[in-house]
DNA sequence: AGGTACATGTAAGCTGTTACATGATTTT
DNA sequence: AAAATCATGTAACAGCTTACATGTACCT
């Protein structure tokens, strides 16, 4: 799925400009399981358009470019629906914060201490971030509190996990901890 | 982090090939946090050896091409430890399924639960590859325990979620779903 | 005075995916 | 007999990221 067809599905909870779609990846649920820059989500409305599956109205405004309003067609609807209907890919999960615990040997002896408390605060200011989120109540017709409630899940176990676990890393193989000890 | 760099970090657990290494990537628990194929590790490894952090060894077989067996040099290993480092880029996840279930709404009333059914044995299948895993104590310096132990608490993880919240997304706002209560 | 929000877009580049090409050996 | 494993590589393509270009208005 591109960021094509995200935007063609977000247009289906109501008409937005490239910016309010912009918004929505970055606070809204859907952000929790895909990403959308400017330079793709621009590019694929104007493709959209010559494709017929959205129309759009531009609504001219003082001081700024004219805002250019997207609205889906009953094409376009009909392709998202189908979309929706195919099986879909595997998800995909990359981490660098994990690939680096991964050669944790190889690090200098507080330094994954030190990133491990750096990825707590993270995973808990997250959850502050989710349950602000669900307590939004968010407009659009999206299944926010399942999806919120996931990510919050989530964002817990991992403090749970890296709190409970990380002494698997801490003291195991760094040459300067065995001085240490 | 691309693919380049990691086969750099996997040169530092021991001399390996490029089959080697994508079968690294399939089976053991790097695989969890980051893919790469042929296509990419094959043009990485030639880069690597250009670069003078790897140097290649050719061994010749019967009825197969020659085994490559690539070994990464001093300068190679000095520069993977200082790319652990760098501050990790922020984790990226990406799920259709999700994006799926957050447009329940458009979907017809049995294919909620036909997904949420196949994605829960999915987790589990997931659950038994890495407890087999865990089992396989693997070879390399990699800190596989932790890893795995994440992983598999993910998983244990969206099957109870799975489970306890699908009555949020079924019967919820499908016309089908509403027509039969 | 500086940062953030509003508002759209292009272009270059990076990275990775997929399909193709080739073929023997081992397992089911 | 078919499928998986071993073994390397190229080329075309798809897709996304980043930087650039441009500017007003509001908030601190």
């Amino acid at each position: 799925m591109d960021v094509r067809t995200l935007c063609l599905g977000i247009l289906t909870l109501g008409d937005a400009s490239g910016y309010e779609i912009r918004k929505m990846f970055a606070d809204d649920a859907i952000g929790e399981v895909f990403d959308a820059n400017f330079g793709s989500i621009y590019p694929a409305l104007n493709r959209l358009t010559e494709e017929g599956l959205v129309v759009c109205t531009a609504q001219a405004q003082e001081g700024r470019p004219d805002k250019k309003v997207y609205s889906i067609t009953a094409e376009g609807r009909t392709l998202f629906t189908h979309e929706l209907m195919r099986v879909p890919a595997r998800d995909r999960f990359r981490s660098e914060f994990f690939v680096i615990l991964l050669f944790a040997d190889l690090l200098p002896g507080d330094r994954v201490g030190d990133l491990i408390d750096g990825r707590i605060v993270h995973h808990q200011q997250e959850v502050a971030r989710l349950e602000a989120l669900a307590r939004q109540e968010s407009a659009g017709a999206l299944n926010t509190p399942f999806m919120v409630g996931f990510g919050l899940a989530h964002h817990r176990l991992a403090v749970s996990y890296l709190t409970e676990n990380r002494h698997l890393l801490e003291n195991a193989g760094s040459p300067v901890a065995q001085i240490a000890e």
